[in-house]
RNA sequence: GCCCCCAUCGUCUAGUGGCCUAGGACAUCGCCCUUUCAAGGCGACGGCGGGGAUUCGAAUUCCCCUGGGGGCACCA
């Protein structure tokens, strides 16, 4: 056990992408990983973009994905509460600390003349930067303005220096605090700037170690000033790389799937979303590359994250999940497949599943593929009019296809197990051999009579799967066909 | 524009001055297995962005350039 103590804070506003889910997963992994507990913070600052079926919905996504936090709006804690929302009193008495330890002040500039001053900075070429026209405002004059009923921002008087960090992950980062103006803690319209929460938050959550992306690492500077002027001691941080899109750009919705929920629905599993995810940045001190949750905490070490970005690469994550997949009990992978198949109207019988599910196990890299393949257990195939309606006219066939008929006819039950299937099959292609066919003019005819196809999944699988009526009609639908192309009339001349 | 971060195969990465003729994985290609498709096995292709400096010796250290990313809000 140790006294760490780390911190997921998404803001709601939208279900939960990857990269931040990388950021959780990197949490976890570390507070895990030496004991400590990880909390989860909701950062619903900005009422506007904030809807709460969004909160539930990261808490959802993180529970997919086995990330469960010790202390959470879902699950309280002794350092409550966790939505930013509900938190506004902390703020308040922080600011007004701050007001009275003279590190903050009101501000009663315009927005209109502050971007107008801003663009003036850029266009000189220079870091836009608020010219502290309000700093020394005496507390008469400010006590004035606001008897005249004007409105006022708070902001935070940015001390001189520089600030350095020894980032977990980057190692020591330096800004100087000229490139830094004094930023608004408190807006005139009574909310907390997120920079400003964040402290106060992580103050009062004693977090111990901040993990989060590399965008934050300038705000880091401007929260460690904060801290110094609350008299609280700062956390570590620890700032990973960001995930790009394959052409190098941020990672949007135009990609594709950017989010949990997206993948999970494609039919990713989660085991493979989070060993990926691990994956991206981080490396183990072998060269292993599957890991459960447990697995990873137990190796898991931010020192072996690395620092450059990583592109968002599908193939690896695909070829994770067909890894996972391959390992799925035929009965519990036909439970995670079964969606996918009702929402494209496949209702297997209940002795098809588990054989169905079997018998599309390889070929799948998602979930979401598995209708394509079971299809066709279940759908109506006429092999005379499939498109390789031609490979069903190999010689001899005319007398496989009634050997066929024979020998399924002879089924107990509408469905084989596959190992009788197994040997039922083996059994045709024996016999079939005594009368001279060769292995090939035995299953490819075959397959195609059974399924239309000339591809899926092992003969034994479609004769346990398809029932015997299916089977059936088939095999005569196929005879039928043979027997109409080279019957008694001759063929067409042309 | 200014500030910060980053830089090894197409992609994720190993590598912390000699163990590197740069290792692994994904992808791609080939072969094998399979009388189908997959899966699986084996193999091939493929990389230290450029220039200086330090050193007996640099992928590894330093500087410059270039490239990429992030930030510069009364957004989070």
């Amino acid at each position: 056990m140790t006294d760490v103590r780390v911190r997921f804070a998404p803001s709601p506003t939208g279900s939960l992408h990857v990269g931040s889910a990388r950021t959780a997963l990197y949490n976890f992994l570390y507070a895990r990983h030496v004991g400590g507990a990880m909390v989860l913070r909701i950062e619903d600052t900005d009422l506007k973009r904030s809807k709460s079926a969004h909160d539930t919905s990261i808490i959802n996504d993180l529970a997919w994905l086995g990330l469960r936090a010790d202390e959470g709006p879902d699950v309280g804690g002794p350092h409550g509460p966790y939505r930013q929302s509900e938190r506004a009193h902390l703020y308040e008495a922080a600011v007004q600390q701050l007001l009275a330890t003279g590190w903050a002040y009101p501000c009663f500039c315009p927005q209109e003349l502050l971007e107008e001053r801003k663009e003036q900075q850029l266009a000189a070429a220079r870091m836009p930067k608020y010219d502290r026209t309000c700093c020394g405002l005496s507390p008469t004059e400010v006590d004035g303005r606001f008897a005249a009923g004007e409105e006022a921002a708070i902001r935070f008087r940015v001390p001189d220096g520089d600030v350095t960090f020894a980032d977990i992950i980057h190692g020591p980062i330096t800004f100087s605090s000229d490139v830094i103006g004094d930023f608004i803690i408190k807006r005139t319209d009574g909310g907390y700037s997120y920079n400003f929460a964040v402290v106060v938050d992580d103050a009062g959550m004693e977090i111990t170690d901040v993990i989060r992306g590399e965008d934050h690492i300038t705000n880091t500077a401007r929260q460690m000033m904060l801290f110094a002027a609350l008299g609280k001691p700062a956390p570590r941080y620890g700032h990973h790389s960001l995930i790009l899109a394959p052409d190098g750009s941020k990672l949007s919705k135009r990609h594709g799937a950017t989010s949990i929920g997206d993948f999970r629905s494609l039919g990713y599993l989660s085991a493979a979303m989070v060993n990926y995810l691990a994956l991206l940045s981080w490396h183990p001190s072998d060269e292993r590359e599957k890991f459960d949750l447990e697995e990873l905490v137990q190796e898991f070490e931010l020192g072996r994250v690395s620092k450059s970005p990583a592109i968002f690469d599908i193939h690896k994550l695909n070829w994770l999940n067909g890894l996972y997949l391959r390992e799925l009990e035929p009965a519990t992978l036909y439970a995670a497949i079964e969606p996918y198949l009702r929402a494209r109207g496949i209702n297997l019988a209940l002795v098809q599943r588990e054989v169905v599910a079997e018998a599309v196990q390889a070929n799948l890299v998602v979930l979401g593929d598995a209708p394509q393949y079971a299809a066709v257990f279940v759908d109506e195939v006429d092999p005379a009019t499939c498109a390789h309606a031609e490979s069903l006219l190999e010689p001899g066939a005319d007398m496989l296809y009634q050997l066929a008929r024979e020998i399924f006819g002879n089924m107990a039950n509408e469905f084989l197990p596959v190992p009788e299937a197994r040997d039922t099959l083996k059994r045709l292609v024996e016999l079939a051999k005594e009368q001279g066919l060769k292995g090939k003019a035995v299953y490819h005819p075959l397959r195609v009579a059974l399924s239309g196809r000339e591809e899926g999944p092992e003969l034994f699988y479609l004769v346990a799967g398809l029932g015997k009526s299916r089977i059936l009609a088939r095999l005569k639908a196929a005879a039928e066909f043979v027997d109409r192309r080279t019957g008694p009339e001759p063929k067409a001349l042309v």
